[in-house]
Parts: C-alpha cells; structure tokens; sequence
DNA sequence: AAAATAGTTGACTGATTAGTCTATAGATGC
DNA sequence: GCATCTATAGACTAATCAGTCAACTATTTT
C-alpha cells in the first residue's frame, strides 16, 4: 500500500449531483473535476471513461441509500405502511434538495437511463440492476400484505415493476413539471395500484 | 411570396427522429442537418436555437398526432375502451419503430422533458403545454367513465394527471428496460388506477 | 425585366469536449 | 535512504460543438 485517498468517492458524488441536477450530457467531465477538486489526470486514474465513472457514481447512490431502504421496508413495519414512509422519504428528500436548486429532481437513475438507454450498454446494465434490487423491497412489501389479506395480488412481481413504474412516472412528471404536489398525491394511486379497498370505494 | 420549401419541416422531423432515438444532448445540430439534407445556413435561417427547434420539432409532432388522438378518444367510443386503443396505438407504434431501430423508444417528450427540464425553460414550457393537451383527452374519458357509472372518480382532472404519469413511467421503463412487454401489461394497471372493478370490463 | 422576397450555401470562429501522456509527489516497506 | 506503489498534476490533442455571416439562387410581384 501507498498513498490513499478518498478521490474516487469525491468524484463520484460530484457526477451524480451534477447528472441529477443538470443531465449527463450537459455534465463534462471537466465540471466533474472542478466540483470534485482533481484534476483531469485523477479522474482518468480512477475511470477509464466518463461512461464507467457514471456506472460507478450509479452504483455509489445505491450502496449510500441501501441502509436506508432496509429500514424503511423492514420486515417488522406493516407492509402497506412501508410504501407510505417511503413515498414521505423521497419526498422529504426532493424537497429538501429543491431548496438549494430551485428544481424537484426527480430520480437520478430514470433521468440518466433514459438518456442514455439508447446508447451505452454499460450504464443501462447498471441501471438494470440497480432497479432489480430496488423492486425487490416492493415485491416482498407486496408478498406480506398479501399473505396477510390486505391486498389480492398474486403475482407480487408484476405487481411490484407495475407499481414502480407508476412511481418513477410520478417522479418523472414531478422533475418536469417542477411540482412536488404530484408526489403527495402518489399516496393514494398506490393503494389503488395495489388494489386496497379505501373507505369511500365501491363495495365488490 | 417568394421561394417556398419543406425545409422546416425536414428540420423538425429529424430533430424529433434523432433525439428521440438518442437524446436531446447527443443530437448535434451538424446531424439534423445532415438528415435533413440542410446547411447550416439554412438551420439559422429557420431556428435562432437548437433550443427553438427543440420547441417547434415536439410542436409539430403533437401537430402531427392531433387527428389520430382525436379519433381515439371520440365520445363515439365507449370511455373505458378509448384507452384501450389508445394504449394498443402506442404500443404498436413502439413496436413498429423498434423493428428499425432496434429500441424501444418510449415518449420522446418525457424523455426530452426529463433531460432539459432544469436547464431549457422554453422546451420545458412547451412540453407542459403539450401534455396539458394530452391529459385533456384522458380527463373526457374519466369524466364520461364516471357520468356512466362505470367508475367512481369525481376529480377526473387528479385522476387523469395520475393515470397520465403512470403510464408514462411504464414507457419510461420500456425504454431504459429495451422490453415492450411493460406495455402490455399497463392496462391493467390502468384499470386498477381508474378503479374499475375486476370483470375484465373492456374488449377491443 | 427589375425589384423584392424567401430560401440556400459553406467556410469560418471560438469555445468546449473526452481522453492521453509524461513527470512528479507522497506514503509505505525494507 | 532507497525502492515501490498509489495518487496527483497539468499541458496537450484532435474532434466536435453551437452559432455567425456575407454571398448567392430561385421565385413572385410590379
């Protein structure tokens, strides 16, 4: 071992505020290593691409926010309840970061795959993945409230990409809009998603 | 009156062509030309900003989709049914398209939306004006659903603002996901959402 | 046919782009 | 104190970018 130095975690923070804030294509590489403080031989130290920095900054947000997910849809919180503080989490979140940007951001993953979807494999995989482990937190929130009759969704899977889906269109259309009321409102298209009965519905 | 020519038209096609295909950031104005078989000089002359064309190529496609959107929602169609066939419409519309270019493209207004949102208020602006459009048609048919007693859904515009984004993340998703099968199966989830009862209440 | 209008041409600019390369600095093991 | 590995520095390239401009062509009006 030598040298050591936290270059790597710096620059990829930088990329993804930057790609969340503006898109990937507006971010250079340059605006990356200003806003990191390297230099342009750091950067192509650590990366051998802006393509693979994006993967890799892609990768990071998941690992940073992984703790969180796993608490919000803990095993011992009521299924349905779940999916409620996680809605109230990224809209804390996007409301918090609107404050210092002026614009509700969305999510970075959609922003950046749909971009770029067409064009770089590399990324696209990432995104990929990413989003598998995501749904899974919505799959097996779904598996519990169905087992407990809460809901009627045998198929949790399918159920669990259609109802991210709809968020991440929620999300989308927040971005552009620059509207966080959408998100508020989210609430109840879930509920309807996954088919619970609410108070005022027709009975069956 | 003097010269007359398509060029503008030419312009806003391949905009719309390109940057749908790819994205807004990737699609340089030297390739619009190229594919529309135009100078620079010829661009200015029409487009002060590759801003502007973006503006005017998402105009000109909802120009070009108007009649077509008009006759499947008509109040001729029973409610429920106008977005089955709309959804179908798209759905083989994407499909069409991938044979060509071998992706699923999903909206090219959410994905140039998404992309320029925080940077381009012109753009922005003008996909707001388009969705609003959009969502028009979506809230008729909730409204008519509802006058019929075929749903419950007494604030049709909420109703058509959170259907409209849902099935805009399902396209997003086809899009980053390359899979057409997201598609498909969005109609139920569209029944779900407009909280249609479970009977299998619409053929084509 | 002259003049006015509408559209076209393509060379040009200056800024920015992703990515390369060689030299060097700092930390550790020996 | 020397070797070695990790990280940093920053000048450089070649391509590409959006946008400018003055000259030119084609069509209609008078």
């Amino acid at each position: 071992m030598a040298r050591t130095s936290n270059m790597k975690e710096r620059l990829t923070d930088a990329a993804l505020d930057l790609m969340w804030g503006n898109s990937y294509g507006t971010t250079s590489v340059d605006a990356i290593c200003e806003r990191a403080g390297a230099k342009k031989g750091s950067f192509y130290y650590f990366f051998k691409s802006k393509s693979e920095l994006t993967a890799a900054a892609l990768e990071a947000e998941w690992n940073k926010n992984k703790a969180n997910m796993d608490a919000l849809f803990s095993p011992t919180v009521p299924p349905l309840e779940r999916f409620d503080r996680y809605f109230d989490y990224v809209h804390d979140r996007l409301a918090e970061r609107q404050k210092t940007c002026g614009s509700i951001l969305g999510c970075p993953i959609l922003s950046i795959g749909s971009e770029v979807s067409t064009q770089d494999q590399g990324v696209r995989a990432t995104v990929d993945r990413i989003w598998d482990r995501k749904i899974k937190y919505f799959e097996s929130a779904i598996r519990d409230a169905h087992a407990q009759g809460l809901i009627v969704a045998p198929d949790s899977e399918a159920k669990a990409r259609a109802l991210f889906a709809c968020y991440h269109g929620t999300l989308a259309q927040a971005r552009i809009q620059n509207d966080v009321e959408l998100l508020r409102d989210f609430k109840q298209v879930a509920m309807d998603v996954l088919g619970v009965r609410h108070t005022q519905a027709v009975s069956s």
